[in-house]
Parts: C-alpha cells; sequence; structure tokens
DNA sequence: CTGATTGCAAACACTTTGCAGCAGA
DNA sequence: TCTGCTGCAAAGTGTTTGCAATCAG
C-alpha cells in the first residue's frame, strides 16, 4: 500500500505544491557555498535570493515560475540569471533538471530529498509523485551490471488515471 | 548477466544504430493506413515516405534526421510534415517521443517492439539502450497500485561510465 | 583591484502555424 | 469535388549568450 502521493499537476504547466517538509535553507546554503567556493565562484545576493525561492518549492518547477516566487519574495532577478543560477545549483548536487515535455525543463529539489518518480495521465494530464525504494534500487542493479556509477533518475510512468478511464477519448503521450 | 547493450550516442545527438531487427514495413503500415482511415486522414506519399524511413530506424532519433534519412532514400519532405507525421505515428501508437534535454525531442518506434530505458553516462555522453523486463513489471505493479491503467514509460538513469569514471572532471546532468 | 556577475536584448534552435496551391478518395 | 495535405516562411517559445556596467572578495 503505497502513501498517498499528491497531485502534481491537473492540467499540464501547473504545479500544485505538495506537502513534503521543505528543506532547511541554512545547510544547503552552507553546502552552496562551498560548492561556490570551490569553484571560484562569487555568492552573490542574487543567487542567495534564488536559492532561498529554490527550496521553497516543494515539488516540480520550472525556471519561469522560480523567477516569479523571487518577485512574490520582494526582489527580482533576470531570467539569465535565474537560468545561470540553477544550472549551478545543478552543479553543486542541490536539484536535478526533469525533462517531462519538449517545451520546457522542470526541476527538483533533490539535496537532503528522496528522488521522485512520475505516474502521468495521459488523459488528464495529472501527475502524481511517486517515491519508490524499489525505482532507486533497481536503477543501482542495473548500474552495477554495466559497471556505471550510478547518480540519479528518472522514471515517467504514462497511463490513464481512473478518472481518465471515465472520460472519452485518451490523449496522447 | 544483461545481453550487451548498444550504444546509442557518443555525444549528445549522434545517434549510432543498433543492431535490433527493423520491423517490416507492411503490417505496421497497414497499421498506420487503418488508423489514419479511422481518422479521416489521407495515406499520402510523403507519409509512406516518412514511415519507411522511421521504420529502418533502429535507435532512438530526431526529427532532423529523420528529414535527412528520406532525403537519403531519394526522396523530400519538409520539416512542417515531419513534425505532423510524427505526431500521427504517435497517435497510432506506433513511435514515442522520448525527452532525453532541453534541446529537442527524440522519437523510437514502439510498433512491434519492446520498449528501451537509458543508462546516460553523464561524463562522456554515451548512451545505452537497456531492455528490462523488470523495469516494465516494476511500473506496471506501480499502475496498479494507484489504479492507473499502464501505457507506457520511460526510464533514463545517469551515471558516470567506467570510461569516464577515469577522465578528469564529471560532467553535469 | 580584478575577475566574476548581472540585466538587457539579441541570438538560438526546435517546433508550430497560417496560408495558397495541390491532391487523395 | 471536397477535404485534407504539403511546403514555405513566419511566428512562437524556452533557453543561451554578448556586452557594458557593477560588485564580491
Amino acid at each position: 500500500m503505497p502513501d498517498s502521493p499528491r497531485i502534481l499537476r491537473d492540467l499540464p504547466r501547473v504545479a500544485i505544491p505538495s506537502k513534503q517538509d521543505a528543506m532547511p535553507y541554512e545547510p544547503v546554503c552552507a553546502l552552496f557555498r562551498r560548492y561556490l567556493h570551490g569553484q571560484k565562484l562569487k555568492f552573490t545576493p542574487e543567487r542567495a535570493m534564488i536559492l532561498d525561492a529554490v527550496l521553497r518549492k516543494e515539488s516540480l518547477f520550472d525556471a519561469e515560475g522560480l523567477v516569479d516566487d523571487v518577485k512574490q519574495l520582494g526582489h527580482r532577478v533576470s531570467r539569465a540569471t535565474a537560468y545561470r543560477t540553477l544550472s549551478h545549483l545543478q552543479d553543486a548536487g542541490i536539484l536535478k533538471q526533469v525533462f517531462l515535455d519538449n517545451k520546457q525543463s522542470y526541476y527538483e529539489v533533490i539535496a537532503g530529498r528522496q528522488a521522485y518518480d512520475y505516474l502521468i495521465c495521459v488523459s488528464t494530464g495529472q501527475v502524481l509523485e511517486i517515491n519508490s525504494e524499489k525505482v532507486r534500487r533497481l536503477c543501482e542493479e542495473i548500474c552495477k551490471e554495466h559497471g556505471f556509477d550510478p547518480l540519479s533518475h528518472q522514471l515517467q510512468i504514462y497511463a490513464v488515471s481512473p478518472e481518465g478511464q471515465a472520460k472519452p477519448a485518451g490523449g496522447k503521450l
């Protein structure tokens, strides 16, 4: 019996916050500063704001949503800076990029959190987060078989939800 | 012990054909014609050429590569037509779209073939196809837990290959 | 001080779309 | 004939990049 997953999207591009505990800012910030220092990069106010906004995210988000969030917190950063910082945050191992469609990238915090996989209804567009230890183990097993050193994985399952089964026509992948 | 997987990409965007048996044209073509007919769409020479080129593909491919292939076969189609036909081929269940990066879409024939998952080396860019029955079963299990009706899935594992472990710096996801 | 960073706007690349002429069924 | 189809070129859109001014260390 799985713990009931939270709904991420009822429609594509509309993220609904989940209930996962937010990662505290301090430790991750320290991690980021350490990373930046090691790369001879600088810790700027913009990067701090972005990290703050990122850590408030409880589920998938995209670059534009992030810029909006920063604005909502009373600051502002350019899109360019947001993208550049997102890239650094990936390098620092704080978040990962998720490819769900061919329109844009999504991001997900991984520092101190478990990675999620996604169960996507092609009919309603609903997206469920699933947190499966089994998937993780299987990925590690596959890596081991090929002599690879596992880093992360991404699993999307396309299916039809109970609600979608009731609806007339099936959507496309 | 896994059967040794074929290398799909040594560098991003460069697909190397695998050894999988090509799907015969006739049966899939019949499938496509049936689909088109049912949708009151037409079976045109362009669509036939594209389907032909698609079925010669033995691994991941992208829209531009497809247009090139058609040209190499002595014909030509516009990019617009290629995209439109790829969309219909997806709807017909003949191929599926794969999202591996934020640059473009990849496609993969699924009609009469088994879906593959990917083991991606973030250091060298190498991509291995993996064909895991275990992954498929796990996805079905997850769907069942949530009352979803499984359609397809996509798994990407990001890791460092043995060769990549030798190289200096690790790439980013 | 000095090299990294920022915001802006232009550049990019893949994909989609409007349209006029063409062509399956 | 009557829709749907094609190619073209233009439009779209998320992301990246060149550049001058600015700022962190």
